[in-house]
DNA sequence: AGCGAACTGTTCGTACTGCGAATCAAAATA
DNA sequence: TATTTTGATTCGCAGTACGAACAGTTCGCT
């Protein structure tokens, strides 16, 4: 049974190991705008236009009272603003505001520039295979979990 | 300035995006063992051995007073216990209980599961190319960070 | 030996995160 | 129209994370 181990040693952990990596590199960068990293990811989800919240609870992986509280915090503190929806009274779309897209650009470029900084040191064959194989892997994630 | 840009097209979105997928396999697996995310990744931390708090700090990218809190957690829960060192009568290492062994090896295998089960879907050279690159990312980001 | 600096871990107060159950208003459907 | 479904909020709870202040221990230097 550790065949499936034997041709993939490690490759696992590296994986985990890596979401560390950019996930230390978010958190260091929110705190650098005085932002936690769930307000700097929503903020860059946010920098497209505005998104509804069931859109964003599933793009966020939260729960919709989660969300809730997330969007207030954030609401308070000027950066985004709920919409509410002409079609749909109930619904809301949450839009930033202008500082918020301030903060959203910054923290997206932060993070981009780190990120690059590291994948600059790759070759460019890896940098492809990189691609290819995260691209790979998503569309298989996002197959996989709507069941 | 968007030359930069132009030669990663969303090179580096896809590895934020391939960290929230790392992410939320972790948090699932986890929910289902009746732990939280970093319960489950301290877990990991300590299955090869008994881990003192300065170095499950830096590994986990926490606080010391943060440590403390999620020890005590773990610990109330029957799952790892604190261990005073011989040397340095301040100093306690961190090991499993048995049953800490039990749940740490299970959400480890869960999570090496998951992800080599969606891993198992990239042919071998978008295998060889993704470990290549992740392999080389760790190396730069480990020897940017002690700055 | 003795004193002060540096280190290890805890406590405390505060803010944020995240969930599920219950709730309400507004659609959508029968 | 009556019923059900959906979008979002509220509430209570537990966990996460930080920084400042603290106590005990070890270390370095004289």
């Amino acid at each position: 049974m550790a065949e499936a181990t034997r041709s993939e040693p490690g490759g696992v952990e590296a994986l985990v190991r890596l979401a560390h990596v950019v996930d230390r590199v978010f958190t260091d960068v929110a705190r650098r705008h005085e932002l936690t990293p769930q307000q700097a990811r929503l903020l860059c989800l946010l920098v497209d236009g505005p998104v509804g919240m069931g859109d964003l609870g599933r793009r966020l992986n939260l729960e919709k009272s989660s969300l809730t509280g997330l969007i207030d915090r954030v609401e308070r503190r000027g950066l985004a603003a709920r919409n509410r929806d002409g079609h749909d009274r109930r619904a809301c779309r949450i839009g930033l505001t202008e500082e918020g897209v301030r903060l959203a650009h910054e923290t997206h470029g932060g993070v981009t520039d780190r990120l690059e900084h590291l994948a600059a040191e790759l070759d460019p064959a890896q940098r492809d295979g990189l691609r290819s194989a995260v691209d790979r892997l998503l569309a298989e994630s996002e197959a996989a979990e709507p069941s």
